[in-house]
DNA sequence: CACAGAATCGGACCGCGGTCCGCTTAGTCT
DNA sequence: AGACTAAGCGGACCGCGGTCCGATTCTGTG
C-alpha cells in the first residue's frame, strides 16, 4: 500500500517561500492600486517586496498569473456567489435571470478592477485559468438548462467574450458607454440567445 | 489667396520611402507565412527588407499596424464584399441574412490568417483601425434596420467581440471546435439577438 | 549540534517592441 | 549644375517581461 497522496500538493512550502509569496502579493496589491496596474513593472514589484526578480517569477510564472493571484479573492467571492449565493445570482432563480445576474456581477467586478484584469487577459480568454473555467462551466450549465438543444459548449465561450476586461475598457474608455448601458446590452444579448418559449421550460422557483 | 490644400496629404511620399515601404511589406508577408506570424521579430523583418529598424517603425508605427497593413488587401476585399458585393453578403438580402453572412465571411478571413490577425489585435478590439470601424458601422446599421429600438451602437461591439482572432484561436486550438461549428454558433447568436417578429419588418428583396 | 541535500533565492542576462537623434539623400529653386 | 532644405534613414539605445544558474538558505537526520 502506498502513502496516501497528500491533498494539498504545495503544502510542503518552505517557510521563507511562504513569507515571500505574501510579501509579493502585498506589494503588488499596493503598487497596483497606487499607480494603476499598467504603470507598474515586475522589477518594481520585486523591488518593493524586497525580493529578487527570479523569485517573483518562480512564484507566479508571469505577469498575468500574478494579476490573477491578486484578484483571486474577488474572483472567489463571485464564484461563491453564483454557486451558493442568494437567488438572483445563486440557485433558486430561473436560469435566464441567473445568467443575467451573473453577467452583471462579473461586469461589476470588471469595472472595479478593469486595468488589472486587462493585464491578466494577456493571451486569449484567460485560458486555462481556473476562474475562467469555472465561469464558463457555470454559463454552459445555465445555457443547457435553458435550451438543451443548443451548442452550450461553444456559446458559453462566445457569450463570455462580451465580459472581457479588454472589451470593457474599450467600451467605456473609447466609446464612452457607462456601466449601466453595458449591463443592459448584456441582458439584451442573453434574452435574445435564449428563445422566449424555451426560457420558461425550466422555471421552478427553487433549484 | 493661399495654395490649394492638396487633397491627398501623403501623396508627397518620396521615391525611396515608397520603395522601402514596398520592400518592408514584401519581406513581412514572406516571413510571416514562412515561419508563422508569432515567430517573426521586427528586427528580422527590418533585416530581411534591407532597412533599418527605425525606418520600419517610422513607416508602420507598431507591430500591430504592420500586421494590418499586410492584411489590408484581404480586409479591403471583405469590405468591398459587404458594401457592394452579391446578395447574401452585399445589399439585396434581408438584413438578418446579411449579418450572418458577414460573420461567416469574417470567420473565413480569420481562419485564413488567424495568427497574423491575432498579432494585429494587440490592444483591445483593433481600436481605431479603419477596418474595424467599417465592420462595426456595417453591423450597427444592420442591427438598427432589424430592430430600430435596440442599442445598436453597443451591440455592434459586443457582437463583434465574438469575431476576434484571439477568441478564434482559443476556440479552435484549445477547445477544439472547427470552423463550421463556430459559424453555426455565430448564426445562432445573431438569430437570437434579433427578435423573430422584428426580423421580418424590413425584408424587401432589394436594397 | 553538525551535516547533507534539496528547495529557494537573486541578479546578471536575453530578446523583444519601440524611441531617438545625428547623418544622408531626394526633390526644388535659381 | 549647384546649393539649400526638409523628408527620410538607421542603428545605438531603452525598459520591459521572462529565463538561468551559481550562491544561499532552510529543514530533516545522525
Amino acid at each position: 500500500m502506498q502513502d496516501l497522496p497528500v491533498i494539498q500538493p504545495q503544502a510542503a512550502e518552505r517557510a521563507d517561500a511562504a513569507r515571500n509569496r505574501e510579501r509579493i502579493l502585498c506589494a503588488a496589491r499596493r503598487l497596483f492600486d497606487e499607480k494603476g496596474a499598467r504603470c507598474v513593472s515586475m522589477d518594481e514589484i520585486a523591488d518593493a517586496a524586497g525580493v529578487g526578480k527570479g523569485t517573483l517569477f518562480r512564484r507566479f510564472g508571469s505577469r498575468a498569473a500574478l494579476a490573477h493571484a491578486v484578484l483571486s479573492e474577488d474572483e472567489a467571492r463571485l464564484q461563491e456567489g453564483f454557486i451558493r449565493g442568494a437567488p438572483p445570482l445563486g440557485p433558486g432563480a430561473p436560469a435566464r435571470e441567473r445568467l443575467i445576474a451573473f453577467g452583471e456581477a462579473r461586469l461589476d467586478l470588471i469595472a472595479a478592477h478593469s486595468e488589472l484584469l486587462a493585464a491578466a487577459e494577456a493571451a486569449g480568454p484567460n485560458l486555462d485559468s481556473p476562474p475562467y473555467a469555472a465561469s464558463r462551466l457555470h454559463v454552459e450549465l445555465l445555457l443547457r438548462e435553458l435550451d438543451p438543444g443548443c451548442d452550450s459548449e461553444l456559446l458559453s465561450d462566445t457569450l463570455l467574450a462580451g465580459l472581457t476586461a479588454g472589451l470593457f475598457l474599450y467600451l467605456r474608455g473609447v466609446r464612452g458607454f457607462d456601466l449601466a448601458r453595458i449591463k443592459e446590452g448584456w441582458r439584451r444579448q442573453v434574452e435574445g440567445l435564449v428563445p422566449a418559449d424555451a426560457a420558461d421550460a425550466a422555471e421552478p422557483a427553487l433549484s
